[in-house]
DNA sequence: ATTCGGGGTTCCCTGAAGGAACTCAAGGTG
DNA sequence: CACCTTGAGTTCCTTCAGGGAACCCCGAAT
């Protein structure tokens, strides 16, 4: 939809949308990330549209998130993670935590993490990659960077 | 856009991106967060249309993410982030990390985030609430939980 | 009495999502 | 060989949402 590029901005956050801002975009990478590789499996899964489905896919091969393998002699394909699409995965994980404590309701959340590390179940924590404290909305500070426009 | 409801889904992403998952929602969240929390000035730096603008913002206010409130007699009224919001918006903090690391180019970042508790320039660093330790994608198991479907 | 400025509405146009049907290539089956 | 099945899309049509510009309303200031 978006006809307005978000690419083109001089934000972190826009660009990002570029990339999975579109509707269905997160919920694809979800998809593949827990292993459902191919076409029709998304499309059974989320009820996508196989039109929007192929487009979507196109553009996260093309933005370098995904990429397209044959996996058989005939003209079959399954959707990978690059690592720089891996990294996306951690955008979702923060979005789990949200909508886990804030809309998860009386059955709780339906989907749990366990933590391979550690074995125990649980969620993200954003902490600050310098000191390691917790590092929320309110904790930081904006400032212009050397990318900032004008 | 999106005629399918994602927040019906029992997935935490599709019910996030019922509350942001439009376009133009995430940015809007971030201008307020940085401190353009009246309709003009949103609308003026973001370029989005007037009737979009005032849709998001109302959509954002019933899911519980904004408030309105008047700040003069007159009927003038601005939009302040709810701790749900302020919650909201370490998502968008995930996103600005990616964005920043894979798609800001040789100009580097176009904004920098200071954390206020060590003053240091920095960026979120996903851990996991249990054990501490770093939990990106490939460091957690997925499996059902209490709300999973059926 | 008129202008101004914030905060929206209304209108029309285009373009994107939904949905179902159709295509195509390669293997398997009788 | 003729036929069916599968995976992976493509085509076409309809409906609805975003873009953009103009318009409106209310209270204050001049």
């Amino acid at each position: 939809m978006q006809r307005t590029n978000f690419g083109d901005m001089a934000c972190s956050i826009a660009r990002t949308l570029d990339v999975i801002g579109e509707p269905w975009s997160p919920l694809v990478l979800r998809d593949i990330w827990v292993g459902m590789n191919r076409f029709d499996q998304i499309q059974a899964d989320l009820g996508i549209s196989r039109k929007v489905l192929t487009e979507r896919l196109a553009h996260l091969v093309e933005r370098g998130v995904l990429e397209k393998q044959a996996y058989d002699n005939r003209p079959r394909y399954e959707y990978v993670l690059t690592a720089k699409g891996l990294e996306l995965v951690d955008v979702l994980m923060a979005m789990v935590g949200w909508g886990d404590k804030w809309l998860a309701g009386e059955a709780g959340p339906p989907v749990l993490y366990r933590h391979r590390a550690c074995g125990e179940i649980a969620h993200v924590d954003p902490r600050c990659s310098h000191c390691g404290e917790p590092m929320h909305a309110e904790d930081v500070e904006v400032l212009a960077g050397p990318g900032s426009a004008g």
